[in-house]
DNA sequence: ATGTGGTGCCCAATCGTTTTGGCAAGTGAG
DNA sequence: CTCACTTGCCAAAACGATTGGGCACCACAT
C-alpha cells in the first residue's frame, strides 16, 4: 500500500511549506499564523490522516518518548502485572510507551537487552524487581534516567518506590488486634529481603502499640509455601497456649494454614483467624471462608515510579545528593478469616 | 554528560569517512576494504563504546525493530506475564524489542494508544487477548502486519496463535480414563467461548475413544469460580451414582470441588480424583494434594506469535488467502489429586 | 602514451521531523 | 515617497544513520 503520509504531504495538499505545518501542529509559541492558514492546514492533516513519524521526530528532539521497563521476572509472579499496568497508564498520560524487557535474572544477558534498549534512546528506565529487595544497578544505567521499582539499591543516589512493609505488617496485626486477639502467631518466611524483615517490624509495632507483650515462640519462620506453612501452623497450635489468629506472611501460606486448621478440627474463623499478605484473589477468593489480607499496592507503584521518572528527566541538574525513596501504604483487604477469638 | 557518540566520532577518530565506518559495522556485501583499515576501524568503535542511534537507523530503514504487544488484560490473568515473556525471548533473539500497551478493554482507549504505537513506527503487533476468545481486529491494524494471540477473528486473513482446547480437555478425560475411570464428571463455565465448548468436545472425544457413553447428567455449567464449582460438586457428588472422577474448567473450581469433598467426607484422590485445567502453580501447589491439571501452553504461544509475525514481514507479497491459524497442545502436568477409582 | 580493470575509499542524497533566522508584503507615520 | 514596524510565511540546516554512484590510484597490457 501507498506509504504512511508525512508532513510534507500536508503541506502540499495545503499549499503551504512544511515548517508552516509543523508550527502549526506543534503550536509553536513566538510564531504567528493567520487564523485561516492554521484551520486549513488542520484540517487537510484530519482529512490525509496524518500522523507525525515518531522516530524522525525521536531523532531531532533527542527523545524517543519511550521508556524502558526492565525486570528480572514478569512472569513468575502474578500481580507483577499491577505494577507493569500502572506504570503504563501512568506513562500514557504523557503519551510515553514501555518498551519491556525481562531478563530471568541472567545477567549477560540483561547487559545485552538493556544495550538493545538504549539504542532505542529511551528517556529513562524503570528497574523494576518482582519482589521487594536489594538489587545492584547495572553500569550501563548510570547514562540515564533511572527509578528502581519494588526494589532498593545501595546507592542512595538512585530514586525507589517500594511497599512500606513495616506499615503492611503492622495494618494486619492491627486488624487481629481490632477484634480482640491478644495470642497472634505470625508465620515469618526464611529468607532475607526487606518483607521478613519489616514485617516482623510492623508485628511487633502494632503488639506495643496494644501493649501485648512480644512473645518470641509465637513467631516462626518458615518457607514461604504452603506445605512450610501447614507444618508451623501445626506446631504452633498444638501449643500449650494456642494462638487464637495467625498472620501469615503470604496468602499461600495461608492455604497450609487452612489445611492445618480443618485437620485439628479448628474451623475459621470461629475458633481461628487468619491474615494474609500479597492478596493473590486468585487464591483469596477461592479459599473458604475467603481470605483476608493486606494488599501490596503495585499499581500505584508502577504508577508512581513513572511519577518518579518524569520528574527526574524534568530537572536538568540530574541533583545530586540522596533521592526519593518513596514508600506506599499497603491496605487491608477484608474477606471473611477474621472474627473475634473464641471465649476459651 | 557528553553525548553519547556517534557514527561520525568513529569515523573521525579512525581517519575514514562515515560511509566506510557503516560498510564496514554493517559489513555491507559488495564493499571492499582493506582489511587493516576494517581492524582499525572495528576496533576505535569498540573503544569509543560506539552504539548506533536506533532511531536515525530506523527512520533511514523503515524500520524501527520493534513490535507492538496489545492487550486487553495484562493485569487480571496470572500467568499472562508467560506469554509476554515468550513473545519477548523469541523477540530478542532477532533483536526486536517489545512495546507493551495494555487497553483494559476500552476501545477508544485503545485506539489512542494504537495510535502512538503506529508513530513508533513498529514494524508489526502481536494483538493478545488474555483468555482465548473471538476478537475484533481494530481497522488501525490492517496496515501493519498483525497476529492474534490466544484470540481468533471472524476474518481468516490474520494468523493466529491458540491452545487447543479440545485436545485439552481430551488430555485431561484420558488421564483419568488411564486410571480406571469411567464415570467422570465435568464442571463446565458458563461462558460461552471457545475453551467452554472446545474442553467440552474434547471431553466427549476422549470419552468415546475409550467406549464410555455419553451421559449428560454428569455435565454441569457452573460459573468458573470456586464458590460456583462448590455448588456444583455438591449436587453432582451427592447424585444417585455419583462420578469418581471429576474434571474441572479451571483449576479456581477445583478448589471448590476440594471444600465439597471435604464437607462430603470423601478424601482426594482416594474416594474421588480431581483434575484441573490452567496449571495456575500458585493454587496447584498449595491444595492438599497437589492438583494434577493441564497447561496452556503460553510460554510458547507468545513465542510461536512472534514467529509467525516475523514469517509476516519476510514475505513482502501479504499474501491473500487464508493465513496460518495455530494451535498449540496443552500439555498434563501431574501432581497428586488423580488416582485410581474406590472399588464401590 | 594509452587503455583496461581492480582496489579502496568517499560525496551527497535520503529518511521525516523541528527550528533558527530570515525575507517579502502590508501598514501607518512622518 | 520613505522609514520603521508588524505580520505571515518559508529556506535550509540540523538529528544520525544507510547507500548508490562515483573518483583516484595503481598495475599491467598494448
Amino acid at each position: 500500500m501507498g506509504r504512511r503520509i508525512g508532513i510534507k504531504d500536508v503541506a502540499a495538499a495545503a499549499g503551504v511549506s512544511v515548517t508552516t505545518v509543523s508550527h502549526i501542529l506543534n503550536e509553536v509559541e513566538g510564531k504567528r499564523i493567520n487564523t485561516e492558514t492554521r484551520q486549513r492546514v488542520l484540517e487537510t492533516a484530519r482529512q490525509l490522516g496524518y500522523a507525525p513519524n515518531g522516530l524522525a521526530r525521536g531523532l531531532r528532539l533527542k527523545r524517543s518518548s519511550t521508556i524502558g521497563f526492565v525486570s528480572d521476572q514478569i512472569a513468575t509472579t502474578p500481580h507483577a502485572g499491577r505494577i507493569i499496568l500502572g506504570a503504563q497508564e501512568e506513562a500514557a498520560k504523557h503519551d510515553l510507551l514501555l518498551l519491556m524487557l525481562n531478563t530471568g535474572g541472567d545477567r549477560e544477558l540483561e547487559r545485552r537487552e538493556i544495550e538493545l534498549l538504549l539504542q532505542r534512546q529511551v528517556d529513562g528506565v524503570l528497574y523494576a524487581s518482582m519482589y521487594h529487595r536489594v538489587v545492584e544497578v547495572p553500569e550501563q544505567l548510570r547514562s540515564v534516567p533511572t527509578v528502581l521499582l519494588d526494589a532498593r539499591a545501595d546507592d542512595p543516589s538512585v530514586p525507589s518506590v517500594v511497599p512500606d512493609e513495616v506499615q503492611g505488617g503492622a495494618t494486619a496485626v492491627r486488624e487481629l488486634l481490632r477484634h480482640g486477639h491478644r495470642r497472634i502467631g505470625f508465620l515469618n518466611n526464611v529468607d532475607d529481603i526487606p518483607a521478613t524483615h519489616g514485617r516482623l517490624e510492623g508485628y511487633r509495632q502494632a503488639l506495643a502499640e496494644a501493649g501485648v507483650a512480644f512473645d518470641p515462640r509465637l513467631v516462626v519462620a518458615e518457607t514461604a509455601s504452603a506445605a512450610g506453612a501447614y507444618r508451623a501452623a501445626l506446631t504452633l497450635l498444638q501449643a500449650a497456649e494456642r494462638p487464637t489468629a495467625l498472620f501469615c506472611f503470604a496468602d499461600r501460606m495461608a492455604m497450609g494454614v487452612y489445611h492445618a486448621a480443618a485437620e485439628l478440627g479448628l474451623s475459621i474463623p470461629t475458633d481461628l483467624s487468619v491474615i494474609g499478605f500479597d492478596n493473590q484473589e486468585l487464591i483469596c477468593d477461592g479459599m473458604f471462608p475467603g481470605l483476608t489480607t493486606v494488599a501490596l499496592p503495585h499499581y500505584e507503584m508502577g504508577a508512581r515510579a513513572v511519577a518518579q521518572l518524569l520528574a527526574l528527566t524534568g530537572t536538568k541538574g540530574q541533583g545530586t545528593g540522596p533521592a526519593a525513596q518513596e514508600m506506599l501504604p499497603c491496605p487491608l483487604v477484608a474477606r471473611a478469616s477474621v472474627a473475634s477469638p473464641p471465649r476459651l
